[in-house]
RNA sequence: GCCAAGGUGGCGGAGCGGCUACGCAAAUGCCUGCAGAGCAUUACCACUCCGGUUCGAAUCCGGACCUUGGCUCCA
């Protein structure tokens, strides 16, 4: 398996430090407002990583941050006259029930940096006696100059970094360095005692301490988006590779493309926030997840209804073969006998692996689907695919639904072809009335039937024989 | 200014030295009572521009141009 490193730039050959065991740290959300759907682009991505970490048998720890003390939530709270601690546990909880809504939902533990102070107090404690950090009268920072190897994720040199486009406390040896803790100003409520008084933490220095905490000085994976290699990621560098004298804190440094909106960065100022609620209003989750990973993690992507709407489509595609194959399964003789494994089912896994482990290309991942799909429709019409084939093929799909966190069989999510309740036994009733009047030649009667219940998001798929089979329409799509 | 990611067919979007990516949309045919779904075929066969290397370049090298992002708020 490869992965794309951002610090060496090139794909490396996978090596998890401890055997059989991955532990992946991805950057949280700071909780003072709504996610957006950029942030479910990271998160989806993510999720499909560790996803497949686990199909390819690894123990993943997947830890994730959340950032609920912070100058934006208390700037927040004091907007909507409430206390930061119950805006960022509102937040974090609309973050959660978002995630869960976008079947984003292999996180194993959520650690808040409230939770950490100490934890966050100790590793400060050490860098200031290393000499890495020191304090003032604004509180204390990480000496920039002190450590050597900072810019080499992001490849900037320490000439690079001095220029600055926000004017640096001035009480800093130098602009580069960043902010471990911040000592109380005035009225803050949000504060935590430490050996430089009352205060609170700085941005960086949460998560070293929080991934210290959980997986040690060093790890396998950390993700998050492009526009946090620096200085975020820069600083988690520092941090902890000076603590610790450990190098290198990270072996894999994944970072994802950004969503754009018409070519441009989402953004409040710009009008092209969309949140994943808002989004969600609008289409379904498996549609949005589906376009997502259209894409490789790191290319931008440029997010309108009219993609997802493509990708519905795509989508749409497949599942329409699970109901195919549903249907010829319960037509007996109507395709072989055979023992055998297919070759195309062999195949078809052997790619989507190939694929998934060059860089979790999900774009050749999905092709693969695509080109299985063909393939089994085509063998369908010929009557040259065994039934052990088709129920193979059918788990093929589940199986990289499960992997893509996207469903590929309808039949999963509800009313299709079934008649589960009242409104499938009328459904029923129509379809047995039509079918007579099909007998009957009729074809005028039976047509207008077939449209009125299409216009009721009901559609009829005739078969030479029988009553054929209807389905509720589109189990994805976009309203405008 | 520095760093990074890009510019590919009607659209989305891979590939990154030679073989149709794939998907969506479209056209034609097959199938069907018709439709849908499916299959097949098609689309004067696309790669920002200018040079160069090569038997051969979207893909490598050089040089332009344009877009987006980061440069201490950012997924």
């Amino acid at each position: 398996m490869k992965i794309q490193s951002t610090m060496t730039g090139n794909k490396e050959n996978f090596l998890a430090i401890h055997n059989n065991r991955i532990n992946l740290f991805v950057c949280g959300p700071t909780v003072y407002d709504d996610s957006h759907i950029g942030h479910a682009r990271t998160y989806i991505a993510f999720d499909v990583v560790a996803r497949y970490l686990k199909y390819k048998g690894f123990s993943v720890f997947y830890l994730q941050n959340i950032t609920d003390v912070d100058d934006k939530i208390i700037q927040r709270a004091a907007e909507t006259n409430t206390s930061p601690r119950s805006l960022a546990r509102k937040f974090e909880q609309r973050y959660l029930e978002d995630m869960q809504a976008l079947g984003v939902t292999n996180v194993n533990y959520y650690a808040r940096a409230s939770e950490h102070i100490p934890e966050i107090i100790d590793q400060i404690v050490r860098l200031i006696e290393l000499g890495f950090a020191y304090e003032t009268e604004t509180g204390v920072y990480f000496d920039e100059s002190r450590f050597e190897d900072f810019g080499k994720l992001s490849h900037q040199s320490a000439e690079d970094l001095e220029k600055h486009r926000i004017e640096p406390d001035p009480s800093k040896r130098n602009p580069g360095d960043f902010s471990l803790w911040k000592k109380r100003q005035d009225g803050e409520q949000v504060t935590w005692d430490s050996p430089w008084g009352k205060g609170r933490p700085g941005w960086h220095i949460e998560d070293t301490a929080i991934t210290e905490t959980y997986f040690g000085a060093q790890y396998d994976i950390h993700g998050g988006a492009m526009d946090l290699i620096f200085p975020h990621h820069e600083a988690e560098i520092a941090q902890m590779e000076a603590t610790s004298g450990k190098k290198p804190l990270v072996r894999y440094w994944m970072h994802t493309g950004f969503l754009n909106v018409m070519g441009e960065k989402m953004s409040k100022s710009l009008g092209n926030f969309t949140t994943i609620r808002d989004m969600l209003q609008r289409c379904d989750a498996d549609s949005f997840r589906f376009f997502v990973l259209s894409s490789h993690y790191r290319s931008p992507i440029d997010f309108s209804l009219e993609a997802i709407e493509q990708s519905c489509s795509g989508l749409e595609r497949i599942r329409q073969l699970v109901k195919i194959i549903d249907a010829q399964l319960e037509t007996p003789g109507d395709s072989l006998e055979s023992d055998e494994i297919d070759a195309n089912v062999i195949e078809a896994r052997a790619k989507f692996i190939e694929h998934m482990d060059n860089d979790f290309n999900t774009t050749y991942a999905l092709r693969t689907v695509f080109e299985l799909v063909r393939d089994v429709n085509r063998r369908i019409n010929e009557k040259t695919i065994s039934r052990r084939a088709l129920n193979d093929v059918k788990e093929l799909l589940r199986e990289f639904g499960e992997i893509l966190g996207v469903s590929f069989s309808v039949t999963e999510k509800g009313p299709t072809g079934t008649a589960e309740d009242q409104t499938g036994n009328l459904i029923e009733l129509f379809i047995e009335i039509r079918q007579k009047l099909r007998e009957k030649k009729d074809w005028q009667l039976a047509d207008e039937i077939r449209n009125r219940l299409n216009e009721l998001n009901v559609v009829l798929e005739d078969e030479k024989a029988g009553k054929g089979k209807y389905s509720i329409k589109k189990s994805c799509g976009v309203s405008k």
